[in-house]
RNA sequence: CGGGGUGUGGCGCAGUUGGCUAGCGCGCUACGUUCGGGACGUAGAGGCCGUGUGUUCGAGUCACAUCACCCCGACCA
């Protein structure tokens, strides 16, 4: 009998388990809100990682990496900046415990306080601006562009699993150039690395435009975004570039010399995804079976699953396996056999749906006789019995196609989800049912916060493709030039 | 920090108006039969019922306290 899996609710824990628990911390609430990623879901990140790494480093890009902890006082320098971060920082005051007088447990030694606290990064502008300073003297210092993966820690009041925990792993690039326009175009230029990576490796249809000031990264001069829409109607940032002016160059006293001998501040950008992007992947694709992952990033592109009962029916049946493991392995699949003989093939076929396997390749007598193979698709869910022969290639194509259809599958999803509004009732409406609403504002943060009161939707983005079409602001009919996309988020 | 809910083997749960030896499903171990879509049988292992204090002849069950977790808000990638 077929386990029933019938809630989106229940999926949530279905899609994560193989890739995530929540951290067992036991006792100490203070850590709560940290997740434990699985070595399957590792690898996942680390396919995500290498993707993106390549496309930093083919755009200018080298990594760098600069200290967890960052003294209190730099956090003081820029006023937005702190002001944005200060409420969930994790501060370490002491350095040193000591065990108790009953000898049975350890406690903090009041002694070994710390003179200046240190912050535990929740990102790392200030400290690496701090170091920039001694980095950049001339113009021909620059443009600098330098990226770190790194772990960040945020303090929030409430967190969920991937898409906001305590802790998370991401990459940030901060970069340093002599004009202002160069620092913009590159902020552009990785939110479209950002873009390309979520539809060409994700498999995520994302919407890039630029955050209104409310929404903007604190310190920034203007935050761009990519904006994806989860199955469930709400939408995910899936990532943020910034374009920060001089803010930090300022706070930190970073400046060089033009070639005609002036000083001036130099222009900086920042930007980064996180593991949230798997959180993403997850929610944009999985269905009732489990998760879906695309080819580009999936762990393992197929498994080999022999049909066999007994111990020497799977030996004659293993060297076929092998052979086109050996065969798939040449052409750069990644691929495992599943010989385990305590499962039946039912189950294995089952769990591996539930992991997001993109292939799976049954092999048993009868096609040990006719010299075939089943070939079965996570995506469409759907079998077809090929010969052995040429399978690399048959397998190269379907894994393309799942790419490819994966793909389509969400962009239809989200063109489906998408609504233009022209009226604040209807709008009121159609945000109860979830999805993007590409509406009218009038510009003012009074009616955007208006709007968030009275919806719960926020404006995700004002988008850079959209229509200069002019028209009225729903909620209070001043003059607007174009649509900016709302919608509910995480 | 407000509002609601839950703590019982690894996981998911049941446990009556307090009652005797705390159950069930999944999983785990062993053996056997199975094996082309989540198998079955038999035999096992595994629990001071979140913690503390009380009420009682007797507490998983009642009271109070406390801790933790989950959901909904405020905050946020």
């Amino acid at each position: 009998m077929a386990k029933e899996v019938t809630s989106r609710a229940e999926n949530f824990s279905l899609w994560y388990n193989n890739l995530v628990t929540k951290a067992d911390l036991a006792e100490n609430s203070a850590v709560r809100g940290c997740m434990v990623i699985k070595p399957y879901g590792y690898a996942l990140w680390e396919n995500m990682q290498a993707a993106l790494d390549k496309m930093f480093k083919d755009t200018g890009h080298v990594n760098a990496y600069f200290p967890l902890f960052i003294p209190k006082s730099f956090l003081a320098r820029e006023a937005e900046h702190v002001e944005g971060f200060a409420k969930e920082c994790a501060v370490v005051t002491h350095y040193r415990l000591r065990t108790t007088k009953d000898g049975k447990n350890v406690e903090v030694d009041p002694d070994a306080k710390l003179e200046e606290e240190l912050i535990v990064r929740p990102t790392s502008e200030t400290i690496i601006w701090n170091t920039y300073k001694n980095w950049i003297q001339s113009y021909r210092d620059l443009p600098l562009l330098c990226n770190q993966w790194a772990n960040v820690v945020r303090w929030e009041m409430r967190t969920r699993l991937f898409l906001r925990t305590a802790e998370f792993l991401w990459q940030e690039g901060h970069t340093a150039h002599s004009t202002k326009q160069e620092a913009i175009e590159e902020a552009e230029k990785i939110l479209g690395v950002y873009e390309d990576f979520a539809r060409n490796h994700l498999a995520i249809p994302v919407i890039t435009g630029v955050k209104t000031a409310s929404e903007r990264f604190a310190g920034a001069v203007d935050t761009y975004c990519i904006e994806a829409l989860m199955q469930d109607g709400k939408a995910l940032q899936a990532g943020t570039s910034h374009f920060l002016g001089q803010n930090f160059a300022k706070a930190f006293d970073v400046q060089f010399a033009g070639k005609d001998g002036s000083l001036d501040y130099v222009w900086a950008t920042s930007w980064g995804v996180s593991t949230r992007l798997i959180g993403a992947l997850i929610m944009a694709h999985s269905d009732d079976n489990g998760l879906i992952l695309p080819p580009k990033v999936a762990p393992l592109h197929l498994v080999i699953v022999p049909l066999f009962k007994g111990e020497e029916e799977l030996k004659t049946l293993m060297e076929t396996c092998n052979r086109i493991k050996n065969e798939l392995q040449d052409a750069g699949i990644k691929v495992k056999i599943d010989d385990r003989d305590n499962l039946r093939s039912g189950f294995k076929f089952a769990e591996h749906e539930l992991k997001g396997v993109p292939l799976r390749l049954a092999f048993g007598p009868r096609d040990m006789q006719n010299g075939t193979v089943e070939i079965a698709r996570r995506d469409t869910l759907t079998k077809e019995t090929v010969p052995q022969e040429g399978i690399a290639v048959r397998v190269k194509d379907l894994l393309n196609e799942i790419q490819k259809n994966i793909y389509n599958k969400a962009l239809k999803f989200r063109e489906e989800n998408t609504f233009k509004v022209d009226s604040y009732d209807d709008f009121k409406v159609q945000i109860e049912k979830g999805g993007f609403i590409s509406a009218h504002w009038d510009g003012t943060a009074e009616t955007e916060t208006l709007i968030k009161e009275e919806t719960k939707a926020t404006i995700r983005c004002i988008p850079f493709d959209s229509d200069k079409e002019q028209g009225k602001c729903m909620v209070t009919g001043k003059a607007s030039s174009q649509r900016v996309i709302f919608a509910r988020s995480y």
